[in-house]
DNA sequence: GTCTAAGCGGAGTGATCGCTCCGTATAATG
DNA sequence: CATTATACGGAGCGATCACTCCGCTTAGAC
């Protein structure tokens, strides 16, 4: 386990400054073009060279690496938050505000669920616990399993990707759709859930890779 | 107008069959490694050469349309099968025989609705008849509408690229919530659908481009 | 003010891509 | 067969990408 944070050694202050101002180029870049946008064309909305860009992230995944923990680090406070809801709408609210807080980050959020930091089971973890509060008051039917909530992270980011541009709140109305089959009903749902190894594997082999293999 | 259709004049015999080799091939190289996969490779596949494969398709990009017209095809006269089900079931039968078959071509799936031959009006209109006939039967919610049902297939088509290779039954699963959730109701969804209009221009931004802007 | 480790810019490298060009091969016609 | 329009293969072109290298600049410690 290496150390991951920064603390090595504290970087100048213009290095800062410019890290700080290519992580905010790389969200609007990414935002506009995808993920294939070029390192240049960050490099100069960011307004420092390609070299700058090199030496603070030795590649571009780097870079998009540490757009993703960003969003992982704020996605675990919303489901904390959410966490301390009462009488089980917490589940919700972290539906409607993660999804809302990505639909800032759309660019890259094929990147979000295949890395293989601890980040990502945290948010799992955290779901799972909305997930059997909001069974427990009635909420939510009972034969709905957490990985049914990572598909539907899925698919909202499906509705996103192809929506975004030109109507930025269209996901609001499918995530309505989904709660609403989400709600206790008469039938359990037709076909079996998806099992955790299953979807370990999923995340896993997502071929979200920027490079080719 | 142009006429698309071929008939211009017959290709040779051994052209014909080169032309087949090819669509055949890109089916399976695009599904193995998406749609950035090389020319190259699929000429390799077919077992043909690159110019042979360049003057059958003038562009990558043609050779894409001739699979999608290939897909929208298959999926108009699913739909119009479906329109004759009895008893307002059609909806629910075409979405999953059209998903299921789009299992099968999933690699280059988010070229099918931005393309804007008439094939693609054809197959909402049809869903909007089945949505209508659904509606009569009593088995959807009357605030569901036909734009509800585009943002449906870009969720499953999300759940389809993140799971399909691990897990190629997934999308059943989802397909169940999403139909749950279009179940009549006491109360409707609580934002409003997307227009027609916005609808239109959703399909025609779509950055599923392969050429950069 | 001096010194130096740290930071900087951007031309250049090698790989890959879509696509063209042209000398050669062959199916179709009589 | 002979003829010819058609089809074929694949080396090569230009563009683009992620990334490296190195001479120059500068922040910050003394």
């Amino acid at each position: 386990m290496t150390k991951i944070t920064n603390a090595e050694r504290p970087l100048r202050k213009d290095a800062a400054q410019h890290r700080q101002q290519l992580l905010t180029a790389a969200v609007q870049v990414f935002n506009e073009q995808g993920m294939d946008a070029s390192v240049t064309e960050i490099a100069r909305v960011a307004g420092v060279g390609i070299g700058t860009l090199y030496r603070r992230f030795p590649t571009k995944e780097a870079l998009v690496d540490a757009l993703i923990r960003e969003i992982l680090s704020t996605t675990i406070q919303m489901a904390r938050d959410a966490v301390r809801s009462p009488d089980g709408v917490g589940l919700e609210r972290f539906l409607e505000a993660s999804s809302a807080y990505q639909a800032e980050h759309a660019g890259y959020l094929r990147r979000l669920w295949n890395t293989d930091h601890e980040m990502v089971k945290t948010v799992r973890q955290l779901i799972a616990r909305l997930l059997v509060d909001a069974k427990k008051h009635g909420l939510i039917r009972h034969d709905l399993t957490s990985t049914d909530l990572s598909l539907a992270m899925f698919s909202l980011l499906g509705v996103l990707e192809a929506t975004l541009p030109v109507a930025p709140d269209a996901w609001r109305r499918h995530l309505d759709l989904l709660i609403a089959g989400m709600r206790p009903a008469a039938a359990d749902l037709p076909h079996r859930a998806l099992s955790p190894a299953s979807l370990d594997k999923v995340l896993a082999t997502h071929k979200a890779s920027l490079r080719p293999e």
